[in-house]
DNA sequence: CCTCAATAGTATATCGATTTATCTCTTCTT
DNA sequence: AAGAAGAGATAAATCGATATACTATTGAGG
């Protein structure tokens, strides 16, 4: 009866209904059927004369696949195969409350820093077969509150939070990147801020540097008092004095240059009694040579910069930027293979914290004060 | 029997199932069942004792809302609101087959340009309530044919690509930026390329630049043809000759300065006889300096550089660059904000290519060349 | 009293998969 | 021959919402 060239394969009398005919009729694409909607599991039932419980079990090897013959199962594994089958990936989702889906909560979309973290974070995730959802709050508050909302309406499966805090708490598990925040529920992965300060400060002052400005982050980012506290304690332990008038603090948000510049610009026009001055990240070490130029100061001869991330920028610009590396990409590798370790096995005990290990990377912008200016008294 | 403290509104006498008084009962969050399960809306059609058509259809104000009479819309309002109830957006799209989710395609998460597009995306598409899954294939050709392929099979309602072309057709609406490749349900959004070539050799000629280099970008930079026609037919106009010792072509994949470091290393070390050159982008344009300092030149007195993109960091460089705006941040908008458009109205007709124009921005990077090279012989 | 229309809401099928309990045959055992 | 065991597959419930067709009631009009 029907006369098409493509039959199932091992034809118990499969009394093909007209739709599977139309299927194979219509059959410009294997992988949709009349109606334009992909193939589901129903057709391929019909198709195959089977149920759709069946073509589940086999497809996806469950457990109660073990009481299906070998023969039947290959005949489904082919038809899947010859019409492209692909599980409807919202009713498997509706059904096994897994949606393999990320909630990503960054600032904002900038250069440098969140790219490189996300682009760790996306390398494993799309290899266990996760997508993500990235939103930027900006560090407006309504956002900040409002997206894990939204993307726990989107059934995500985690979170991972970079540079950001939750507001409220949420029920599924959660990854946060320069969090700093202990939370139930919440594993944060962060740099040896400690370890840090004491390479960048070390390096600056055997370098002959004693009178160093430091530029503090702003208060959205959260390692800032992390960063600090470490300079601070190493500042007090080398014997270097962090004089109140040096120590300017950005307090604008956002993660490029347009940061460090008009502070460093401000602090040049009113004193210029240091030699270094250490930046909070990369992009604002950059803002802040451009001050360093446009007061007619040279860097390094006149002041040396120090940054902070490395990010892929710092090795070209004029001085090359001496900074301290954060592996940024594997912590956001690691935040993502932890997370899914922490969905897939949520039973199992996880760290709190994951330390990761700064590294001094010495290039051009930091050396020797032309005029060292020494303070021999102390405390 | 019952004895909650809140009790339905209007108390029809509502048989209140067991459920629903553990439900009462166990009142840590309102917005969470016994069973830690979201409240669903047949949780709340037992609770009001409706139906959960009803429910649906009054929380959707959807047009069978009209039969129902004002009073039940308000305790159905009031019990949603009360419960903190939200739909479930699995089922909700497998029944409506609207995922108000988009894919976005990129060669890579790096510095500078894509952030930019990105943020105009995303910023358009979280005001209309549509997420978005973003893939990086790297220009490897297997992520390059199997992303959009993954994508589809998470049901995203549209793409967005960026500097990235399908290499099968997908069933969804699609924007493509800088794309240029002109497909059936596939929308361009793109720059003047042909203006961006006059602004670019109109301001060097005018400065004096005769003898110019230009770095052509790799082949996965799809603008690159477009861009290098333009070049190349205005130099024509102009009377530039382009020399090919001096066209330079970068091979590698990227978007960092590591990007154009090297090209413009070596052809410092073959020749000099230019005095300006244009590079195909600003994270090139950064490379191109800092080789220019390596070899002892400086920019612009010796080598004039100018960029494209504008990227935030371009303001920033020492010297500032002078750069090709290309509208980045509007272009990723306009992509979303038409891909919207196209998925709520599939039938109407929609421009095929979208353009935008470039603006030249004059900083510090180009200047008249020390001792100009004037070349008289024309064609 | 009957009909028509409006009002208020519900029953039911559906989207496409997953999962568990069950059912039907064989075949083997005793 | 009865019963157990096992192989092979399925029926049916479920996930949570949406959309269409339908029922029941009331009131107005003739």
């Amino acid at each position: 009866m029907a006369d098409h060239d493509s039959s199932p394969p091992e034809p118990t009398q499969c009394d093909t209904p007209d739709m599977v005919v139309k299927l194979i009729q219509s059959m410009k694409r294997d992988d949709l059927k009349a109606d334009g909607r992909p193939v589901s599991l129903k057709t391929l039932a019909d198709y195959l004369g089977l149920s759709p419980a069946t073509i589940s079990l086999v497809v996806n090897d469950a457990p109660g696949a073990k009481s299906i013959g070998a023969k039947t199962r290959q005949r489904v594994l082919a038809a899947a195969k010859k019409f492209n089958y692909k599980p409807n990936f919202l009713a498997r989702s509706l059904r096994t409350r897994q949606s393999f889906t990320i909630g990503v909560v960054v600032p904002e979309l900038s250069e440098g820093y969140f790219p490189m973290v996300m682009s760790g974070v996306e390398q494993h995730l799309l290899h266990s077969g996760y997508l993500h959802f990235v939103v930027s709050h900006q560090c407006k508050p309504d956002l900040l509150a409002g997206y894990p909302q939204l993307l726990t309406e989107r059934a995500v499966d985690g979170f991972i939070l970079v540079n950001t805090d939750l507001k409220t708490p949420v029920e599924v598990p959660v990854m946060s990147i320069s969090g700093h925040k202990k939370t139930r529920g919440v594993s944060n992965i962060n740099l040896d801020h400690d370890l840090a300060a004491k390479l960048a400060l070390e390096h600056l002052y055997s370098l002959g540097h004693r009178s160093i400005a430091f530029m503090k982050a702003p208060p959205n980012v959260l390692d800032s008092e992390f960063r600090w506290k470490g300079i601070q304690q190493l500042a007090a332990d080398i014997g270097i004095s962090m004089r109140p008038e040096l120590c300017i603090r950005v307090m604008t948000a956002g993660w490029t240059p347009e940061i460090g510049y008009p502070s460093v610009r401000d602090l040049l026009a009113a004193r210029r009694d240091f030699t270094a001055i250490f930046c909070f990240n990369d992009s604002a070490a950059i803002g802040a040579i451009r001050a360093i130029n446009d007061a007619g100061l040279r860097c390094p001869e006149d002041i040396s910069v120090i940054g902070f991330d490395d990010i892929a920028t710092a090795n070209f610009t004029t001085p090359r930027l001496t900074t301290i590396r954060q592996p940024l990409q594997r912590m956001g590798e690691v935040a993502a293979q932890l997370l899914l370790k922490r969905i897939q096995h949520p039973k199992e005990s996880y760290p709190d914290t994951i330390m990761f290990e700064p590294e001094l990377v010495v290039r051009e912008s930091t050396a020797p004060p032309a005029k060292p200016v020494v303070k021999k008294r102390k405390g």
